[in-house]
DNA sequence: GCTATCCTTGCAAGCGATTGCACGGGAGAT
DNA sequence: ATCTCCCGTGCAATCGCTTGCAAGGATAGC
């Protein structure tokens, strides 16, 4: 029963002529330093090294700033795959996201990766190529056990691999969607309210045939966008017109046709509110392409305010998403299921803005 | 010497009690199905399921089928954290960033993440949040040991970190980066030619006052983009003039302040070739809010061509850098090191490809 | 001065996998 | 028919770390 402890000891030893001590010392690390490395430089045994190296508490001082002093001369760092396989944290977090494609989802990204490494943690990037395959997500994401939680910055979660993550009980936040069954953590935004908003902003410099494209209407977002879009419309008593929209599919290329499509309307709207500043910057080709000028004979509004929405020309006019904002909310959401298991899961709904750039004129 | 089975054998028992087999039949994957449930169930040794799992030779073809039948039936999946602590691979590399708001970036990167689905790998994005401390970027890719190899879209990788990447022969890969010790892979682009190119396509449109918005100079893309700046000045006979080269940072603010100055001169340019498309964004904005207009009288010519570079107006002129492919190719190189450890180090010159679009005009 | 209690610390077991070594059995060689 | 040799498979050890359990020492209460 104690041959375990002899094994170890053999096992220093090798370790101990391998690497020298003054190769440690200056630097050089050849292969890598363990706990035991520590333990036996600092005449402990190893768990000590690893109550130290965890904080805990009953370690006596003088112990733990020797022990600490020595891990650092000798630069050691611990190996996250034994750390959590033995159960201890992994400091992995990670994030699904569709594609790398667009400023929508990077900027998300952006906020998630601060929030992320000021709290210590490391990001695991799932992308999963717009292919909806549950196996391949619950494999990737889950099960190669890499990460403590995981952010779903994806447009649809297949139901199936939610309920498999509550099941598990396994810490996650969807972002900018919202869930049916109120099971998930979520970080949303204000959609419909914003929505309303541009399309009073339109309302208010005297448009009347206000046009929307509008995004994959299986998404939530892009419903509750039509649907502020119809509520500005009515309170305004303007009839709402089934041809002034258009769907498009939150895609420049999409925003293209679907303006293309309302441009050639008998009678054509005098602006053109896109679901998301990507299909608004279709819309604002497709304008160009008919000859017509922006802001002078359409006005263009989107949707998110994504960095290249004020380098286009003119500046797009846009509804403000804060989309990094949403990426360090949802982190601390996710932390906070970490944290404290139990607890209550958290939802976020985020306020939208209105900025008022370029892209849309008064009518006289 | 033999407790270390029958302890096997007590912990098999215990999980077995706890997961009943009709649970695991039924896809309700309670904790997580280890190869020692699925050697249980198929009747084998664990080390035969590791073998099976791993591709090996010498396995009888029953026993394989049947293996990964009852692996595919229990809903196997591989702990990689186990798995790589035991040496074996992770299948994880990663990517070392300096942020994540530009184009530029993650076009590359999504190049490489496609590269690596292909390859069944996984992604960790390690940002340096434009911090450069040597021990972060040290503790966190290597010792931390997560990843198998690295991809460096750094700008400026500290020498000290690229001398221990190899001399813990650290699988790795520079992306547009020269390495001066030429002990690195690298993915590049031919720069010189590049601007040499867009140089030349200014002069052809009759263009002769030329003015160039630098790079961040300690970086050597700047300097290799100057060179052909001024190569393709001096095959024209043009002499190069100082005062017609401000420098810029590469971002869209250094590339506006950088044309404010180059617009004031007393003899302005009528062409500003920009170091890269986001500064090419801010020499067009600048341009306009001087009243100028693009490309009547200045012509504005940028480096990259992000995708935003298509949605401006007038749509940029540029020198494509094919970003998603030096991605993907970094990948490439990086995978050849780890499955043939010690062969030669490649590099890899991509080309550019100069893409005329709306932001020139010519001079009469 | 002696026992109860808490503080420190060490040992062993275990996380889930890989892999060198060894062993039994069938095929080919003599 | 006997001896190699290779094939297919199992056992044990190990990767680096966490953590329950237990023991020794110091401290405190009586």
């Amino acid at each position: 029963m104690r041959h375990s402890s002899s094994k170890r000891q053999k096992d220093a030893n090798v370790r101990g002529t391998t690497t020298s001590e003054s190769d440690l010392l200056n630097g050089r690390i050849a292969k890598s330093v363990t706990i035991y490395d520590v333990s036996r430089a600092a005449g402990v045994s190893y768990s000590t090294v690893s109550r130290v190296l965890n904080g805990f508490e009953h370690v006596k001082d003088s112990t733990r700033s020797r022990v600490l002093r020595v891990a650092e001369e000798l630069g050691y760092v611990a190996n996250q795959k034994a750390r959590s396989l033995a159960g201890g944290k992994s400091r992995v977090i990670g994030l699904l996201v569709p594609v790398l494609d667009n400023g929508y989802i990077s900027e998300i990204a952006r906020g998630v990766d601060e929030a992320l490494a000021r709290s210590g943690y490391d990001l695991m990037l799932y992308t999963t190529h717009r292919v909806k395959s549950t196996e391949m997500m619950y494999a990737k994401a889950i099960a190669s056990g890499l990460s403590e939680g995981l952010l779903l910055l994806v447009p649809k979660v297949p139901a199936h691999y939610l309920e498999l993550l509550r099941a598990q009980n396994f810490p996650h936040v969807l972002i900018d969607q919202q869930d049916e069954a109120n099971r998930s953590a979520t970080v949303e935004t204000t959609n419909r309210q914003g929505a309303h908003d541009a399309t009073r902003h339109l309302l208010s410099l005297g448009h009347r045939r206000i046009a929307f494209v509008s995004g994959s209407p299986e998404l939530s977002p892009a419903r509750e966008r039509l649907d502020g879009y119809r509520k500005a419309l009515g309170e305004a008593g303007i009839a709402f017109e089934p041809e002034l929209v258009a769907e498009g599919d939150f895609q420049t290329e999409g925003g293209r046709s679907a303006a293309l499509e309302l441009l050639s309307l008998r009678k054509p709207p005098s602006a053109i509110f896109a679901a998301n500043d990507l299909s608004a910057f279709g819309v604002m080709d497709a304008v160009r392409s008919v000859g017509l000028a922006i802001p002078d004979d359409i006005s263009v509004v989107g949707f998110d305010d994504i960095p290249q929405a004020s380098i286009t020309y003119p500046k797009l006019t846009t509804v403000r998403q804060p989309l990094t904002e949403m990426g360090r909310v949802a982190v601390t959401l996710l932390l906070e299921q970490l944290h404290s298991p139990g607890s209550e899961l958290e939802s976020v709904v985020l306020k939208t803005e209105l900025v008022n750039r370029e892209s849309c004129g008064a009518i006289d």
